[in-house]
RNA sequence: GCGAGCGUAGCCAAGUGGUUAAGGCAGUGGAUUGUGGUUCCACCACUCGCGGGUUCGAGUCCCGUCGUUCGCCCCA
């Protein structure tokens, strides 16, 4: 075939399923108004160096999946692989640490990662995430939980976990990486490939390898949380007993370890059972090193991101994508009688109402058919006697019932309209 | 980047070496002229993702390629 397709791992969102997408977004952008958090839509596009040493140069994000490529001007642009370097860019760039102590950040769009698709993961996908920036209170850490996971409640959705771990500040992570190192170096050989490789480059992830054997040696490492100082001990004390009061239910996971260098102490990660191998709906933690990593003043910030089609995954098993239906389906025939109606359906609509117009001309029975496919309560029916005598047919689609009026009336009478279509529409 | 499965119309599919590629849904036209949800009839793949090969003959076997699915890896 000759003709041009969608590349590999991106997709079209299609009117059948646009219905998810806007209940998602809906959902979403009502949560974080609640909460007073504002929109941001950095660029999806920057330049390379910002996403590698925001994100880390060891990581796989940076190491083997960015979109990269050189612009006309010879510069080296990155499509972004995720929001928060550009995000935590932009609020440096514009000095928003001044404009407020706190800064509540969302965002959503689309990003992108040169990685081998499958369910639930794409190469273009999208991500609705927030950012608190100015606070290293526990409360912050709790705020940023307790929304995710108002929005996932909203959404209806069920049976999933949070996992909750600290990966503490920078020197407990230091001391722990040597310990951990000591431990794994005389069992280097018995390690799966990967995870000898992982020794040196990023030994925590060792930690999270599904290698049976590798799973065994691990079994005895020594424990990431007792490597945690006073403060950070405080800290994760304090998250999880806030995380209570809220009665937001969670597990400790020792093994979780972010993937993205810049986190810190608390480290969270929702997962559903009904995703097969791409289980993480949402993830996130404290990344109190990055603004300061990226040029700007030390400041602590705590946020995640959640994967859209992840939630739409679930979503699907749980409903049928929301469509609009029409309140009114307007058919007509004869050049006079469609003109008429066209101003009709116009002026119907100036009037708050949703009214599909049949363009085909075809027999009536045909219109009719189509009206009631479309789950329209109400059918206009204009031919050449009404368009003569300036007269509209009302046919009510599921009592059957027609009656017939000048057209002058029902426009005048819009709300007696409104509250019959009200309803027709609530008892279908 | 690695391993395995799959790829027939808009959708769901039968077909597994032999003349014209089942069926269903959707779509289009019709069953007396301006009225729906039922029914009936007709039409709707010169072609089986694409390219090459084996064979007298391929949707059906082989190779490649692209896509997709499921794992690994990684992450949302």
């Amino acid at each position: 075939m000759g003709t041009i397709k969608a590349l590999r791992g991106t997709r079209d969102i299609l009117p059948g399923e646009v219905g998810y997408w806007q209940q998602v977004e809906a959902i979403a952008r009502g949560v974080f108004g609640h909460a007073l958090y504002s929109e941001v839509r950095p660029p999806i596009f920057e330049q390379t160096d910002l996403f590698a040493r925001g994100i880390g140069e060891a990581t796989d994000v940076v190491g083997k999946e960015m979109y990269t490529f050189s612009d006309r001007g010879d510069r080296s642009i990155t499509l972004r692989p995720e929001f928060t370097a550009g995000v935590v860019r932009a609020y440096i760039e514009h000095n928003l640490g001044t404009k407020a102590q706190v800064q509540r950040l969302w965002y959503g769009g689309p990003v992108f990662r040169y990685e081998r698709p499958q369910a639930g993961r794409q190469r273009q996908f999208h991500q609705i995430g927030a950012e608190l920036i100015g606070s290293d209170a526990p409360a912050a850490d709790v705020e940023v939980v307790a929304i995710a996971t108002n929005i996932l409640q909203q959404l209806g959705l069920k049976s999933l976990r949070l996992d909750l771990n600290s990966v503490g500040n920078g020197s407990d992570r230091a001391q722990y990486r040597e310990a951990l190192i000591n431990f794994l170096t005389p069992h280097q050989q018995d390690l799966d490939a990967d995870s000898q490789d992982r020794l040196t480059r990023n030994p925590l992830r060792i930690l999270d390898s599904k290698d049976p054997k590798t799973q065994a040696i691990v079994q005895d490492a020594p424990q990431l949380l007792d490597y945690l100082g006073d403060e950070s001990r405080r800290h994760f004390d304090q998250v999880q007993s806030l995380l209570t009061a809220l009665g937001i239910e969670y597990q400790i996971n020792p093994r979780l370890v972010r993937g993205l260098d810049y986190y810190s102490h608390t480290a969270f990660e929702i997962q559903s059972d009904d995703l097969g191998a791409q289980a993480t709906v949402c993830g996130g933690g404290r990344y109190d090193g990055l603004v300061g990593q990226l040029g700007g003043a030390a400041t602590p910030a705590v946020g995640w991101a959640m994967g859209v089609e992840r939630l739409i995954l679930l979503l699907e098993q749980l409903q049928a994508a929301p469509v609009l239906a029409p309140e009114i389906y307007c058919v007509s025939q004869g050049d006079r009688a469609t003109a008429q109606a066209l101003v009709l359906a116009q002026q119907l609509r100036q009037a708050g109402l949703r009214v599909e117009f049949d363009l085909s001309g075809a027999a009536f029975k045909k219109q009719l058919k189509r009206a009631d496919r479309s789950g329209a309560p109400l059918c206009l029916i204009l031919g050449e006697t009404e368009a003569v005598q300036g007269t509209v047919g009302l046919k009510w689609l599921q009592t059957q019932e027609q009656t017939s009026q000048t057209q002058a009336d029902l426009l005048q009478d819009v709300e007696t309209l409104k509250k019959r279509l009200a309803l027709a529409e609530s008892t279908p």
